[in-house]
DNA sequence: GCCATTCTGTACTAATAGGTACAGAATGGT
DNA sequence: ACCATTCTGTACCTATTAGTACAGAATGGC
């Protein structure tokens, strides 16, 4: 029928994604992603439309994998545990290089790219369930007499959004891993005595 | 002698400032600075170096702005209220469009000019140098009794500015100032007593 | 083996980037 | 009023940007 793809589009994707996660949409010129892809213009604006359409595609991806890396994590027996684990996970279970990187949603934010209302929006609306989720585990966490019920779960996932969101900038000073712990410890200190229990 | 410049310097710097505070280092083109300060090439070249002097004196003016501002807060006879007065003052105290702006030195972070060592770290510094100050401050509002001495005045410290960036990141998101708020209230809501008692 | 279909790589475009060169204007001490 | 000095604006430079055009290669159903 018809002449066969050459590459992997959504190894692709994924390639492109660490590339956009590191380097931001503004900075990533299309020559850095053609040669990090490993093809050309012609394949490249087939496969992908245009720039910005693969940046909103990487950054679904990213959502996509973050939100699903936080649902893994949730553990019926012990609620409280995720927030902990998801900090752990993400920022010390990886390598150094990808800490750097920080999250991708967040660098959206602070990209001139953001200008953009659609890509403002989309970077928001994955926040903004990953903050849902919380709220969802925290009720969980309640249901099963794991949290204080007094605790307004909505209060509690903003400010671990909060936290999260700040970690996020602290990534990118790139200082050692010692520097970042003792933030993040600094912060789950100052959560309820129901979150510091389970830890 | 010789002819003087026709436009003011330090006036210029300030201008460059809030456009780089709100684009971006490498979003910030040339020309759109030429526009915003009203002037040609050549003066601009004489005047200020390069785009990234200029970038480099504008991070340094907002950090000695921001530093200023917070020592301008710190009231003797109730230490622990600068917290919250500086949220006060920096998020909600200014204009729609500049608290859409975030930071600089956070927005710095997250700007791929950032990978210029020197850039990355005078962001560092100048949110270390703020950090610091908190520290003074919390340490002083023991010493005078405000603050329960078996707080680690560094971690609240650290924490504070944990929020703070946490905070920086959410204004960009571009909502409403009551989003922001219970953000922020969430966030001091979980500060130890001795804090939310000085509100 | 043919051939419609799709992919690949290259050549190209128009726009913009940051930066330099330099002619000419304005200045103020002498 | 002169003139060294500095500023201003324009013309120019090379590099790079995102995106397009299109010729030719590869494919697989027939």
């Amino acid at each position: 029928m018809s002449r066969p793809r050459e590459f992997d589009r959504s190894n692709s994707v994924v390639v492109a994604m660490q590339l956009f996660w590191q380097r931001g949409y503004t900075a990533t010129s299309l020559g850095n992603l053609l040669t990090a892809l490993q093809i050309g213009r012609g394949s490249f604006y087939a496969a992908f439309g245009d720039k910005q359409s693969l940046y909103t595609e990487c950054l679904r991806l990213f959502s996509d994998r973050t939100l699903n890396e936080l649902k893994a994590l949730v553990q019926p027996h012990n609620y409280m545990r995720v927030t902990d684990d998801f900090f752990e996970k993400t920022i010390f279970g990886v390598t150094e290089s990808r800490r750097y990187n920080g999250c991708m949603m967040v660098n959206t934010l602070l990209d001139s790219v953001a200008e953009e209302p659609r890509i403002l929006a989309q970077a928001n609306d994955g926040l903004a369930d990953v903050e849902a989720l919380f709220v969802k585990v925290f009720d969980c966490a309640q249901g099963a007499g794991q949290l204080d019920s007094q605790h307004d779960t909505a209060s509690l996932a903003r400010f671990v959004m909060l936290v999260n969101q700040g970690l996020r900038v602290s990534c990118r000073k790139r200082r050692s891993d010692r520097y970042l712990r003792a933030e993040l410890d600094s912060a789950l200190a100052f959560l309820p005595g129901v979150l510091i229990e389970s830890r």
